[in-house]
DNA sequence: ACCTGAACACCGTTCAAGT
DNA sequence: ACCTGAACACCGTTCAAGT
């Protein structure tokens, strides 16, 4: 991820498993999911389709590699503080880098994420949940409960609502049936404000460090 | 969904709406989600591919209705016991409802789920949180929390873990070197167990509920 | 070793037509 | 009113060949 190599511009001529992963990644920001074709992206290369299967397999493998690439984007937040404080502080950073990549979320689920990167927020998670004081079997289903929680969020309530979106959504609450649907239609607008957003996130968030932290105090320690 | 009249069996001669989507939901099910095309849905209906435009004007669409048939296939549980018993249960439902069809969850993330079916749910889960003693935002926020959790957790933890997929995912654990990754080297069969299944599932709503109950007491009420 | 066009077996959807 | 085949503009990937 953090190799290039200083004076050597190659200026996008020579290809590599990086290089492509990096146009893959763009165009999947840029254009959406439905427009990463093997085709496409290999316009983008300005290199034949079937170049790419040089470098790749089959196109789910280089949709790992994207999805490896994207999650080793940044560095870890530094350890500092309670155990809440950073873990809250790691949660972010995987919200935001997800959110970042709106459309790379959507992309992998059908088996689990277990490459590298990925995992090295697991070790992280893992370590500050161990030396708080949690056993191994705790930290593991606490930082899985964290992750199923924050990746969820991003994939379905990410980025902020658009108002498009919130009158969207506004409307559909407002054609039920009132008689049907009593509290949903009186509590139109507290609905609308939790479907999504950094705000909703965090109330989430702070719950389940609630619940985590009860766990630890009730502990024989 | 139950409209069902009595003595006319029309056995799947007549062509319907519902009848398109219990079809395209058994693909579905049984095939996955790439099995699952247009022409494909039009043959296993005994019809030409474009019949089905006359009762659904996108592909898009037709998804649609199959993720509300689905979500609404069952009774919801009955009120009974605490608020905690009551949220437990209902999240339960939305558990094994999206766990019955692994494939549809994934199906339809891009834009927010907002058919009868699925909000259906949702009333009732703000009904328990009203009763319980939280505020309209505060219910709301508690709701889409839960939902995000269940759903989340469905998607890309949701059946048992098989054996093969263990497999798998000890083999990349103990892959990783052991400088960089020492907790989680040392903690593989804690983390493989996380990582699926209903027991990590009733971890996490547990914590996630203990949370809820903290708000709640720190209420002024 | 690295690259590639043609071809195969698919898609969703438009269109113009059939009854 | 309801249905439909042909056609269009796409897919991912195999294969056999080019340098």
């Amino acid at each position: 991820v953090s190799v290039s190599s200083g004076a050597r511009e190659d200026a996008g001529r020579t290809l590599s498993r990086e290089r492509i992963v990096r146009t893959a990644l763009e165009i999947l920001d840029r254009d959406g999911i439905d427009e990463l074709s093997m085709r496409r992206l290999a316009e983008a290369l300005g290199v034949g389709t079937m170049t790419l299967y040089g470098y790749f397999r089959t196109k789910g493998e280089l949709l790992d590699a994207v999805a490896d690439s994207a999650a080793g984007e940044e560095p870890l937040p530094p350890r500092r503080g309670s155990w809440r404080t950073q873990l809250r502080a790691l949660m972010q950073k995987v919200r935001r880098n997800a959110v970042r990549h709106p459309n790379l979320a959507a992309l992998r689920m059908d088996r689990p994420l277990l490459s590298p990167g990925v995992l090295r927020v697991a070790e992280r998670g893992y370590e500050i949940l161990q030396d708080a004081g949690f056993d191994d079997v705790e930290a593991a289903r606490g930082y899985r409960l964290l992750f199923t929680y924050t990746f969820g969020s991003a994939l379905f309530s990410g980025r902020e609502p658009s108002e498009q979106l919130k009158r969207e959504a506004r409307a559909a609450l407002v054609q039920l049936p009132p008689e049907e649907y009593p509290v949903l239609t009186a509590a139109t607008d507290a609905a609308v404000e939790a479907m999504a957003g950094d705000a909703q996130f965090d109330f989430g968030l702070e719950r389940l460090l609630d619940g985590l932290e009860l766990l630890l105090d009730a502990q024989p320690a």
